[in-house]
DNA sequence: CGGATATTTGACCGATTGGTAAACATTACA
DNA sequence: TGTAATGTTTACCAATCGGTCAAATATCCG
C-alpha cells in the first residue's frame, strides 16, 4: 500500500492512525532521551514494540520520524506564549505564563528535552522554525511587554531577555531534571519541587518587574 | 611507550602533554556539539588532526576521553559558585555571581554545552559528581543565602531555586545560543546581547530579591 | 653513533548503523 | 467469498561504529 511511502490513497486507515501514533510516542521517548544522532531506529522500534522494517514502512527515514515529531510538538509548545494577552493585567499575565510553562515542564518533560537536545546541538532540523514562526511570535509578544513597560505597568526592561529568562528558568525543571533532583536530595525532590519553583519564580519575576516607584 | 596504556613510566613526556591537550580540545569541540553518543572517535581524530589509532593510544576508549574532559572542566565550572562569599554584601555577591556565570557562558560555551548535553541525557557519566561534590557545594551556599534572608538582607526565598534560576538564565545564553540568535535577529544578535542580558538579569534578581519593606 | 623507548600508522575486526527487497500475512470491501 | 490493497516479517546490504594489532617511524639519551 504505502500511503506513507507513495501517498497513493488519500484517506488514512485506522491502522495507520494507530501505528503512527505508537511510533511517534516511542520516538519521543528515545529522541528526547538521547538526541537525534544518539538514537537508533532499532531502539525506537523496540520501544514501539514493532520490527524495524515495519517502522520504516510508516516513516521512510529516521529524519522523517524526527520531523513529524517536531512538527507535532512545536505548535503545542508555543501555546502558552500565544496565550499571552495584551489586554490582560500584566502582572497576572506574566504570573500565569510562568505557571503554564512550569506545568508543561512537569507534564511534558520529554517534549521539552526533545527541543533542548535539538537546539543544544545547533538546531540543524528546526532552524527555519526558529527564525520564522518563533521569532515572529516572540517579536509580537515583546512589543506587548514593551508597551506595558512604557505605560508604567511594569518596570522598564528588555522584553526579549525577559522571555528568555522565563523560558530558561521553567524549562530547567524538565531539561536538567536529574541535576535538580540530585541537588535537592531525596527529601525535596518529590513533586513538591514544582510548587516551590512556582512560588519562587513568581516572587522573582513579579518582584523584579515591579514598576519603579522611585524615579531612577 | 604507553604511559597512558600501561603506566610503565612515571613522568609524562612533552609529546604526551601536547597531544593529550590537542585531543581534549578536539573532544570538547565534538562532544559539546553532538553529545557523547552522537560523537564518533573519527570525528574527534579529524578535528585533532591525527589518526584514530593514534588518538586511542593516548585515551584507550571514547569513554576515557569523555571522562578526562568532564573531570578537567567540572572544577573550573563551579568556580563562580565557590567564590560566593558569605561575608560579602549580598546584593553585590549575587550581582557578581550572575556576571561571572554570564561571562563563562560567553567565553566557554562549549564547556557549558558539554554539561548540558550530559545532564539532559540523564547524566549517565556524572551522576556521582552531581549527588556528591555539587550537592555539597550548593547546600553550603544555600545556607549562606538562607542566612541573608533570615537577617533581612534579602527577601525571604528558596535558596535552591534561586541558584537554579541563576544557573538556567545564564547558561541559556550558551546552551540555547542558536535560538537566542534566531529570535534576536541579526540586528541584536551581536556580542552586545551579553551586556543586555547582564543588565536585565541584574535588574531581575536584584529587584526580585529586594527585602520586603512592607510587612507581608 | 646506537639501542631503547615512545609514537604513529595502515590494515583489519566484529558489531551496529540506517535502510532495502521481496515473500508473506492480513484487512477491507465489492 | 474473492481479490486487491494494505500491513508485516525475514533476510540481507553497504557504510560506519569502537577498537586492535603489528609493523614502521621518530625521539631520547648514554
Amino acid at each position: 500500500m504505502a500511503i506513507p511511502r507513495a501517498a497513493k490513497t488519500l484517506r488514512r486507515t485506522r491502522i495507520q492512525e494507530e501505528k503512527e501514533e505508537q511510533i511517534l510516542e516511542a520516538a519521543l521517548d528515545v529522541f528526547s532521551a538521547r538526541g537525534f544522532r544518539g538514537s537508533t531506529i532499532d531502539q525506537i522500534a523496540e520501544v514501539a514494540g514493532m520490527s524495524k522494517p515495519n517502522l520504516l514502512y510508516y516513516f521512510r527515514t529516521k529524519e522523517a520520524m524526527h520531523r513529524a515529531l517536531i512538527d507535532r510538538v512545536l505548535y503545542t509548545w508555543l501555546e502558552p506564549l500565544r496565550a499571552f494577552d495584551a489586554e490582560g493585567n500584566p502582572e497576572e499575565e506574566i504570573r500565569s505564563y510562568i505557571r503554564r510553562k512550569l506545568e508543561m515542564a512537569r507534564d511534558f518533560p520529554r517534549e521539552s528535552r526533545l527541543f533542548a537536545n535539538e537546539v543544544l546541538q545547533g538546531a540543524p532540523h528546526i532552524e527555519d522554525e526558529l527564525k520564522g514562526p518563533l521569532k515572529e511570535l516572540v517579536d509580537e509578544k515583546a512589543e506587548v511587554i514593551r508597551a506595558w513597560a512604557k505605560s508604567g505597568k511594569i518596570a522598564k526592561c528588555d522584553p526579549y531577555h525577559l522571555i528568555f529568562s522565563i523560558w530558561s528558568t521553567t524549562q530547567h525543571y524538565a531539561d536538567f531534571d536529574v541535576q535538580v533532583r540530585a541537588v535537592l536530595g531525596q527529601e525535596h525532590a518529590g513533586d513538591g519541587r514544582f510548587e516551590d519553583a512556582a512560588r519562587f519564580l513568581e516572587q522573582l519575576f513579579i518582584g523584579g518587574l515591579r514598576p519603579d516607584t522611585s524615579g531612577t
